[in-house]
RNA sequence: GCGCCCUUAGCUCAACCGGAUAGAGCACUCGCCUUCUAAGCGAGCGGUUGCAGGUUCGAGUCCUGCAGGGCGCGCCA
């Protein structure tokens, strides 16, 4: 099943090809004007451009060829050469009844499914999450269902940080606190307790930070960091202390936000592919020696600058961040094949990738071009530095949702609804508003640019907010709801007023809505889907009373419209990762 | 210094291979609840797309230069 975009396209194709131009020409696009048209094609203009010839003249040709077909109202030429294309309600009617019996709701679906990683490019252990993580964890939920949903075989992967020089830090930081854990990390004696996330939030920004100044401190952080990585057991007992704390607290976090990974895998998780990898390097003559490390160079012909080697092994005989990332890539062609890997990963480390997947591609780890990195843009306060409190801390993710619940909350009393639902209801209505204001406020920003994290934005439930969209859909629930209750069924749909012609059209929109989305994997084409279908159902409620309809013939057919409309937004609003109340 | 990204309405953001009159939301002004949820709908206001050139029938979009901002650049991740 086609969307009437692509239907159109290749009729108009088939009209330039009967005059000897190229098919392509035919791409017909949703017309910038709706006051004119429907639907257009503007591939006269380039025709003309290829072939010298005048383009109202090709336009006219093209016209004429589809003069007679039945699906178009009208088909007239505007300008320099656009043609204008607007649909019979018949060919609405047929497409909205399509959309109504298809149990994907328009949406299309791959042609070659693949396989695919999504690697949400790994919270760390010890830092607890703050709303710099909402991005990688919200856009790669996102690219994940929606890959899933048309057909892809996804795997996503919260590629956990914890391996590496932050954990010796955790380590020597631990042993200088108490003298027990001290123990635990030199002897792998006694046992470990009252070693809670509590303690690591706090003792990693300050081992951190002394790092930073003291030189010995960072030195002893560094052969703690190979000593664990050698397998000493005392380290090896507390840093999986270190990492099932963090864990349990992450996946706490992270379920609040209707965040689910399909793997919890690790950098730590690669460490034992390192040998090999070494080997493979070595064996392709791509591991030298530069400054006590070893290194892979990958600068290729034509770089504009030079690019830094990937660095496999520190001179401390230490893995890096570029070895686990690179091994990782080993371990998931071992365990996967995938013929896609996706990093959600912020836009600041794409030097960091770009040395990981030239280096894969080096040894054969990957397919050229099978890795790629979706940098996304920080999240930045007032000052156009990425955001702090008031206080200069970050905030927490939990502190962000509590904010939004708790405005929810108010909301909700104030429209009187307290009452109504149960305490459970409530505050399950109260999660999911919050959720979705923050996810839409998210997510309709394309994700490569940086913004502005207004809290007043994230906590508004006005205008193009997550909240609206759950209150379209709440709203045609509660029609179906009535409507049931008065025994009306929906029946066949039939398309006539202009706000039934608009909305139609929007549902037809899915299709190049999720393709587009997938293409550049940018979720904000879901989010403006999800928007303009709210805004058209909008219409389309104020200006026709389902219930008081005159026939209950149309009564039927405005009721299958309604259907229709919340069954494709919920569709949308699943792949965005925000779930809707059946009151509020 | 080198490289990458960004600059669109007062604010926050869109804009489908280069196409018609650059769109939304917020804010502001006005109108609409005795009929299906007003967290809504309608109308209005608001633009030299940072600046200067170039390519093109046509540029927010492509090219060059400039200004301003962000980020990255070997042993953190």
């Amino acid at each position: 099943m086609s969307d009437l975009k692509r239907v159109l396209g290749e009729a108009v194709g088939a009209a330039f090809a009967a005059e000897g131009l190229s098919a392509d020409h035919g791409r017909v696009t949703v017309s910038d004007r709706p006051d004119l048209a429907d639907f257009q094609s503007n591939g006269a203009l380039a025709a003309a451009k290829a072939a010298g010839r005048n383009p109202r003249e090709i336009a006219a040709k093209v016209v004429e060829h589809l003069k007679s077909d039945p699906r178009l109202a009208s088909i007239e030429i505007a300008g320099p050469g656009f043609v204008n294309m607007r649909l019979t309600g018949e060919a609405l009617t047929e497409r909205a009844r399509q959309i109504a019996a298809d149990p994907r709701a328009g949406a299309p679906a791959v042609e070659q499914p693949r396989r695919v990683l999504v690697d949400y490019g790994g919270p760390n252990v010890a830092k607890p999450m703050h709303v710099g993580h909402l991005r990688s964890s919200i856009i790669g939920e996102s690219l994940k269902r929606l890959f899933r949903f048309l057909g892809d075989e996804v795997v996503g992967d919260a590629h956990f940080g914890d391996w590496g020089f932050q954990m010796g830090l955790l380590i020597v930081a631990a042993s200088d606190e108490n003298p027990a854990w001290a123990r635990v990390a030199e002897q792998d004696e006694g046992e470990i307790e009252d070693l809670g996330l509590d303690v690591l939030d706090r003792l990693y920004p300050m081992a951190a930070g002394r790092a930073k100044e003291d030189k010995d401190y960072r030195d002893r952080a560094r052969r703690a960091t190979a000593e664990l990585q050698s397998g000493k057991p005392g380290y090896l007992r507390l840093w999986r202390h270190f990492v099932e704390v963090s864990r349990t607290a992450l996946k706490r976090e992270f379920a609040a936000l209707g965040v689910e990974f399909d793997l919890w895998k690790g950098e730590s998780d690669a460490d034992p592919l390192i040998p090999q990898m070494v080997e493979d390097l070595k064996a392709k003559g791509l591991l030298v020696e530069d400054q006590g490390a070893q290194i892979v160079r990958i600068n290729r012909e034509g770089d504009k600058r030079e690019l830094p080697p990937l660095l496999v092994i520190s001179s401390e005989g230490s893995a890096m961040y570029g070895t686990t990332d690179l091994a990782t890539v080993l371990d998931r062609r071992r365990s996967f094949d995938p013929h896609l890997i996706l990093y959600v990963v912020d836009q600041r480390q794409a030097d960091h990738f770009e040395q990981v997947f030239r280096a894969s591609y080096l040894v054969g780890y990957a397919e050229e071009g099978s890795l790629e990195h979706l940098g996304f843009g920080t999240m930045n306060g007032p000052d156009g530095k990425p955001f702090k409190t008031r206080e200069g801390g970050v905030l927490k993710l939990h502190d962000l949702i509590e904010m939004a619940r708790e405005k929810a909350r108010q909301r909700l009393h104030e429209a009187g609804l307290g009452a109504e639902l149960s305490p459970e209801d409530f505050e399950g209505t109260a999660d999911k508003v919050a959720v979705a204001a923050i996810k839409f406020a998210d997510l309709q920003n394309f994700r490569g640019t940086s913004y502005i994290f207004d809290l007043d934005r994230f906590t508004s439930f006005e205008g193009k907010t997550g909240p609206y969209l759950l209150y379209q859909s709440v709203r045609i629930k509660s029609l179906l709801r009535k409507a049931e209750g008065e025994g009306h069924a929906a029946g066949p749909i039939v398309i006539d007023e202009a706000a039934e012609r608009e909305l139609a059209l929007t549902l037809d929109a899915i299709d190049a809505a999720m393709t587009e989305a997938y293409a550049k994997r940018a979720p904000n084409f879901l989010a403006e889907h999800a928007y303009r279908l709210s805004q058209s159902f909008s219409k389309f409620y104020a200006a026709c009373p389902v219930l008081a309809a005159p026939t209950p013939q149309l009564r039927a057919s405005l009721l299958a419209l309604a259907q229709t409309t919340l069954r494709q937004m919920e569709t949308v609003l699943a792949l965005l990762g925000i779930a809707t109340p059946e009151r509020m």
